[in-house]
DNA sequence: TACCTCCATGTCAGGAACTGACATCACGAT
DNA sequence: ATCGTGATGTCAGTTCCTGACATGGAGGTA
């Protein structure tokens, strides 16, 4: 075994979740999910560039779910096509991962910060839509534009999902809201 | 003359804006802003839950623009078109306010930390817009989304307003885009 | 084996953001 | 004239976050 124990970074964001849930945000210092963790406050900071950070994952692979779908669309696929492939492709990125789901979206929606954190997210999703629309050939207003509907269909299925007692298909709840908004928007 | 001079919040946010121009957002200190606004760090605290809440105004009146429109709009109107109006009562509001848009935008642009803030804000916003759909009758679901779309419309038209460098109205921008997602999602 | 480099972590000092508690003192009402 | 109010000042303290430097196993090389 070697000199520390491995995985410090996925301690730590264990570690950071379960004392969210049991003491709240605020009253959880970064030294207390570090001595959780078997480690110091220095090396929580060298793993996550702030303390919200902890409570998301890698921006690359997750924008990666949507935008690999959209890449992968049919080239005679339209732009709103495509998103719903990326919805699809999210959907299944999250089966068997409503529980967690659901303890973080708990503890996020119960803290101010950790809102702010996850709207930005969502809007560097939202970019990263865009930008794989526009690889594909799709004008620059029409595809921030799509990547905004799409964006709202993930969000607002999402919010359901999460919320929801029983757990449905995340896919098809998204695709579903983005008909409703091709509804009103008709 | 009073004990202070007058309007210690306003002298605030002036200086906020007028230093992280100069010099960063990161650069500046609460203290360096309270200094130049003449009272003390303290103050600034008192007026400003935050260092990034400077650069935002009341949330109360900004969000009362649109749901004003909301609520104005004739009973006959469609949740669609309630929107437009709100649209419009924005781009009016911020008429004449072009260069300090343009200024204040810039800074939050360069700044993660004030993109998260000016995120949250457009939640807010959104929320609120569905709060006031809600409030003349549309259904749940239905004002949740057209206030997504209320929100994308101007967060879109604002982005090209701010870009652009002459000055055209926010208000046509704006129900131009929502005209844009029309088609799109036709 | 002896040595050596790498790199994740530890240690420590310090700046900046934010908060609670208490003091001050012009202004306006009585 | 007195008194309460409320915006501001003062000060101590906690927490977040960063830079600089030290440490010592792992793994490679002679």
């Amino acid at each position: 075994m070697g000199r520390w124990k491995p995985d410090a970074r996925g301690r730590l964001a264990q570690a950071a979740l379960e004392l969210f849930v049991e003491r709240g945000y605020e009253s959880t210092t970064v030294a207390d999910i570090a001595a959780r963790a078997g480690v110091t406050e220095r090396t929580f900071f060298r793993h996550f560039a702030d303390k919200r950070e902890v409570l998301f994952g890698d921006p690359v692979e997750y924008n990666g779910v949507f935008t690999d779908a959209v890449a992968a669309a049919p080239a005679d696929a339209s732009p709103l096509d495509a998103a719903a492939l990326a919805l699809r492709a999210a959907g299944k990125w999250f089966e068997g991962r409503h529980p967690y789901a659901r303890r973080r979206a708990a503890v996020i929606a119960a803290h101010p910060a950790l809102q702010e954190r996850e709207q930005v997210k969502r809007l560097h999703l939202t970019e990263a839509i865009a930008a794989a629309l526009v690889a594909r050939g799709t004008g620059e207003a029409a595809a921030a534009l799509t990547a905004e509907l799409t964006s709202v269909a993930f969000h607002q299925a999402f919010t359901r999902w999460v919320t929801a007692d029983e757990e449905s298909d995340l896919g098809d709840l998204a695709v579903g809201v983005l008909d409703e908004l091709r509804a009103l928007a008709c």
